[in-house]
RNA sequence: GCGGAUGGCUGGAUGGCCGCUUGGGUGCAAACCCGAGAGGAAAGUCCGGACUCUAUGAAGCGGCGGUGCCGGGUAACGCCCGGCCGGGGAAACCCGAGGGAAAGCGCCACAGAAAUCAAACUACCCCGCUUGCGGGGGAAAGGUGAAACGGUGGGGUAAGAGCCCACCGCGGCCUUGGUAACAAGGACGGCACGGCAAGCCCCACCGAGAGCAAUGCCGAAUAGGGGGUUCGCAUGGGCGCGCUUCGGCCUGAACCCCGGGUAGGCAGCUAGACCCUGUUGGCAACAGCAGGGCCAGAGGAAUGGUCAUCGCGUCUUCGGACGUACAAAAUCCGGCUUACAGGCCAUCCGCAUUU
């Protein structure tokens, strides 16, 4: 599915190298970026990961969409061009905390990921 | 009303703001408008099919795997319905891998004298010698065990034994009822024939394999081959368990054509053994007919996120707080199994009560 002003990431290969990238924790994720070469094309980009640690198939999703819907939310204006992102979801933690803490949480992460 | 049995249904509601997938419409386009959008188990992937591919189709014999009371339903099943038999329950009702042990082999622990083919530990009776042994009778009593060579009563006897009799059980036979499993009755036999087939086996019936990441089409790169038509189908080699018989096909030759088929994209992909209502047949599962309906199609994967109000449950300092099951389609159907907060309905059984 689309999401306005960001890309989604579909490749496994894009998923592997983010994790190789910075990180920062926060009680609700993590998240991972990795600042793309010069050749490749520009714009967002964006992925979620949210693995059977996080509960079963019912969990996920809703961890995975609590994720997508704060990136929706966030990123276009806050994020850096030319940079992969990729959420991980925590247990329990993703889909329970409070909307507005998880939204600061990832605005808070972003601008410590690029300090 | 209380306790219980069985079958079925449901499994939050409304609104605001911001989004996603998809069908249709308008528009040059941007976009806008109108619809549709998780389950009873979508789950486990345990059976059965549809569909697709593979150079194999029929018959016989064999091998391997599965199923296993009887009848019916179904596209099919290991599923469902009805019945039979055995067991449990006071009853409604529930449970059962429930073919064959006189085709054969094997096994039956411990205990016990003895575990299937013969025998005899204690005890019993008779005789002999004699105070404990020898010979014989018999298998009724005791004890062991899951199971002990029919059971109970009577006659009989030295003591006993189907040795004889009655009833019950068992066995094959006959009659009747039933499509059948089986049941009821009759005369006869005279006890002979223990259990395990979930150890091997025998019998009957069924059965190719791989799977939508199947498969087809469009197509960057790399390697060199790939495809079509016709002829022949003679020999050899081979082809979906083995052998035999009959048949088919591939490998062959000639001619013609040119891209190749991985990343990616498109198709397969949702109208179906479909759903609802009525009616007819049937005890039922189910089937026929008539009318109406369209009901998810994603592809790192939409079906949502958030806020508020209400419902329900628990607690409460009466302000409120907390909780609100299990579990999410992945080619599609029919089943089975397992998980599930709470709520609702129907039928039946027992007890209590009542105008």
């Amino acid at each position: 599915m689309k999401l306005p002003g960001l890309i989604t990431l579909t490749k496994r290969a894009d998923f592997l190298s983010a994790a190789r990238g910075k990180r920062v924790s926060t009680p609700g994720f993590t998240l991972q970026m990795r600042r793309r070469g010069l050749d490749e094309p520009a714009g967002i980009r964006i992925g979620f990961t949210c693995s059977k640690k996080v509960g079963n198939a019912v969990a996920r999703n809703r961890a995975k969409r609590r994720l997508r819907e704060v990136a929706r939310l966030v990123l276009p204006d806050h994020g850096h061009d030319t940079c992969d992102y990729v959420l991980i979801g925590r247990r329990d933690e993703t889909a329970q905390r409070n909307f507005e803490t998880l939204k600061a949480d990832l605005i808070d992460a972003v601008h410590r990921i690029h300090a």
